[in-house]
DNA sequence: GATGAATGAGTATTCATTCAT
DNA sequence: AATGAATGAATACTCATTCAT
């Protein structure tokens, strides 16, 4: 019983194992974003990551459970980029671009998991944690920095305003993604900022 | 065989057709926007309807065609809504409170429908026509006012803020037709009407 | 609309699904008996029925539901027999006669059911009643009668009396319904009842 | 490569070997017991055994392999047992009391493999030695013994004589085994005891 | 035109077994 | 001899679609 060999022996098979899983998921990525999670088969991922079909069902207990693998991952990998940046600047119109500018590195680096997120298929059934909810929740601190520093008007609602906020970050970026030669990342980071900060006024509003 | 009476048969023969087909449409709208289009069998659709499974097939050649029938319908009602405010007034504060209004109307009225055309399962492959695509259309089209009027600061790219406009859009209405006690009718409508007006400016922007 | 020819419309498709569905069952007790639970598909199922694969699914919910129909269907003709013959007569022993009769005589009119029942695979988790369990609470109302007339010894525990009594039964007629040349049905029934009388005592015994 | 410490590693190599065969062995009895053959895989097996799943095909050739070794056990430690009492005394009475023990002593002590050997799962295709037709054939000699002695009536025929008295101990001795507190052993055996001596005459039959 | 029984290709999932390490 | 990742044939079940009545 050689120690060492026998410590080799198991990690290759553990490296074999965890590079099977990886090019599954990899190929779960790739896929899902083309068809959609009815679009594609257990068979065609494995198939794509050049494994048998039983091998699937020894890393994902089934099709969901990758999916939801997949889309945790995504987001996380979104939300880690966010919180990067959120606490690096008091500055408002600087706080915003660099959102921005984190929401389409990440989009830019991820394109896959961009349309996953942020496409037709994450299905509540599946996805356990509604991605544009959890950015609504994330828009909803924004949006009450705003409120306290008098810099929204009365009459926009703060759930309808952190609605209309992520869907227009999730339809700006997904469209993007989709295509990235539609306009330079530049463009689309300054779209973005532009608009979030002429919604909002640039001093605080008088009290009435 | 009284040709009368065939004549007469043949109408009623008609109505009854287009009645089952209505129902089969109505049946349609109501499954699709619960579970989507993958959750809900042609069986089922034919049940709700009251009639039998074959039956289906002799209104429409197949699932795929009552969606997108159902779809061109949803889109056709919207456009016309829209169509039918955009040139009812030249003043601009005016023309996208009026927007607002026939959108939010109109979900009010067809939450099935938004639910159907704005959520999830809107495939690209079965839906031919995309609903956002002819929305961010006509968004260009009040996108290239604004920039005509010099309204929008150049740092605003059009094709990104038509997307952010109709991202916006669809989000916030089919947020609200999920559950339309979320917030008042008027409060949505006016903070649409806000939030588009305050990414604009009021009066033309002075040349550079 | 004839209603006679829609009535009669009506019942052709009742008939012919009633076939069908008669037919399945009927491939079910033949092969269930060869092959059991577990060796039979539902494909084969369909197959000796000269129906296609999906066939089976329009009639039964599922491959256990075909194998509990069966064998609630066994049960029920076998306890029907038995209580056909348990009110005839007072005289006990032509009473275990007529019984023995009655079980022989369902053996050799209902050989797969027998097979099916008493063989292997009447898995507790499928088949719903117990039919040893069963049979064993119809011993019980035997013993309690012989108990009660003090025609069995003191050293015969009840219990376990009942379950001797539904083992030697089931055996014996498992046995004999899978080759009925091994011997003669009348030398089987008269054998069966004279092992019950020899079991117990002609008169009461005398209090001890 | 010192010859001594050769022969004394391929011992303890063998030593490794056995032990784990023979918790291969045990976890099948434990499992299939508690679940029958098809209730369990392989993987079962050796996570219960504390081996990888290959190891299971180093010590078997499949699983129906392990299976049959297990019932082929269970064979031979139960006709051992039999065999044991069978020379023991010439008595009839006493005779018959000792198998009763002895089968009931068997069951005590090998609950799983009773369960195994007597319960649904036993299949002809796969356990080579059918249990129950090699009790069938020690009861013949019982029987034949009886014949001979006159103590047995001529309605009762052997071959089925033999078989009721085998469904009998089999279907009290595995409703025993599942729960051994349905009845105190004692009772058991006292109860197959005084049936089967009540099933013959105590006296040699007067010549017809 | 409506019916509904039948179809059968499609798909997720299981598991006995193999084999390179 | 043990390991455990990989295999792929097998199988239950679904559902869009057809067609004879």
């Amino acid at each position: 019983m050689n120690t060492g060999s026998t410590a080799s022996r198991s990690t290759a098979g553990e490296r074999a194992r965890a590079a099977t899983r990886a090019r599954l998921l990899e190929s779960g990525k790739t896929l899902f974003a083309e068809q959609g999670l009815h679009g594609i088969t257990t068979h065609d991922i494995a198939a794509h990551a050049g494994v048998a079909a039983g091998t699937f069902y020894n890393h994902f207990n089934d099709k969901a459970a990758l999916f939801r693998e997949i889309t945790d991952q995504a987001l996380a990998g979104l939300t880690g980029r966010l919180d990067a940046v959120s606490d690096s600047t008091r500055d408002y119109r600087k706080a915003v671009r660099l959102q921005a500018t984190a929401l389409v590195g990440f989009a830019a680096e991820n394109r896959d998991l961009i349309r996953i997120l942020f496409s037709r298929e994450s299905d509540a059934t599946v996805v356990q944690t509604d991605v544009l909810q959890l950015m609504a929740n994330r828009a909803s601190i924004v949006r009450r920095q705003l409120v306290d520093e008098r810099r929204m008007p009365a009459e926009i609602d703060p759930d309808v305003f952190a609605q209309a906020l992520i869907g227009m970050w999730a339809r700006v970026v997904a469209w993007w993604a989709e295509d990235t030669s539609r306009a330079p990342r530049e463009v689309v980071i300054e779209t973005l900022t532009q608009i979030q900060l002429h919604g909002t006024h640039p001093e605080p509003l008088k009290p009435r």
